[in-house]
DNA sequence: GACCGGATTGGC
DNA sequence: CCAATCCGGTCC
């Protein structure tokens, strides 16, 4: 289905994430996701994610099915904004998968700035660096595209916060690796669901 | 370049 | 009390 059917250029469709959070993140990677604004449209080319697979997974928010207000929208039918703040002082952007009641989701954790490149330094306050540094962690892409708690639960299919399919350029090279700052999680540390496109410069660490 | 600490707030 | 982080400082 993704890759299959997909039409370069458009949103994804519902189904693309109505699967396992792995299979979503690998296949979100070289696909653009867009941010509109009152202040502009700025978009970038994903680069790197992370796959949480909810109740099983000690990683997760949503370990042992935790219910919250900050989880409930995982247990939504996939394919909206799971935004959260880390760190009291820097947001996340996650992409819900699956049918509801299952709560896996993809951690978007790099972009390739792709349109909007002034805006998103603007935003950063780095104005006159190198687009790569823009949003080459999961902090900075959120500060970048100001996504924050407004856009929790935002559906993805919508008109604000959205991601089109794109082809993966012919030479590039999808890697795994461990998940980035989760030593608490036990067994979970060594799963590589963790993925990158090898050798771009907008992976972040 | 590597390493370290501080910022700052919601969740369990 | 700690967290799915980042930045600026220091000291090589």
């Amino acid at each position: 289905m993704p890759g299959s059917s997909g039409q370069q250029g458009e949103k994804l469709p519902r189904a693309f994430y109505l699967r396992d959070a792995r299979t979503v993140a690998r296949e979100l990677l070289g696909k653009e996701l867009v941010r509109e604004s009152p202040e502009g449209s700025a978009s970038g080319i994903i680069v790197e994610t992370e796959a949480y697979l909810g109740v099983p997974d000690r990683a997760s928010h949503a370990f042992g099915g935790k219910r919250s207000r900050r989880t409930a929208v995982m247990y939504e039918a996939g394919g909206r904004a799971y935004v959260y703040l880390i760190y009291g002082m820097y947001w996340c952007l996650n992409v819900t998968c699956r049918e509801e009641e299952t709560p896996e989701c993809v951690l978007i954790r790099a972009l390739q700035p792709f349109t909007g490149v002034e805006l998103m330094a603007r935003r950063r306050h780095a104005e006159g660096k190198r687009p790569a540094v823009l949003a080459n962690g999961p902090g900075k892409l959120c500060r970048a595209l100001r996504i924050d708690g407004a856009l929790y639960g935002e559906d993805l299919r919508g008109d604000v916060l959205y991601i089109l399919d794109r082809p993966l350029p012919e030479d590039a090279e999808i890697a795994a690796s461990p998940r980035v700052n989760i030593g608490y999680a036990g067994e979970a540390v060594h799963h590589e669901w963790r993925y990158f496109l090898k050798g771009n410069p907008c992976v972040s660490r």
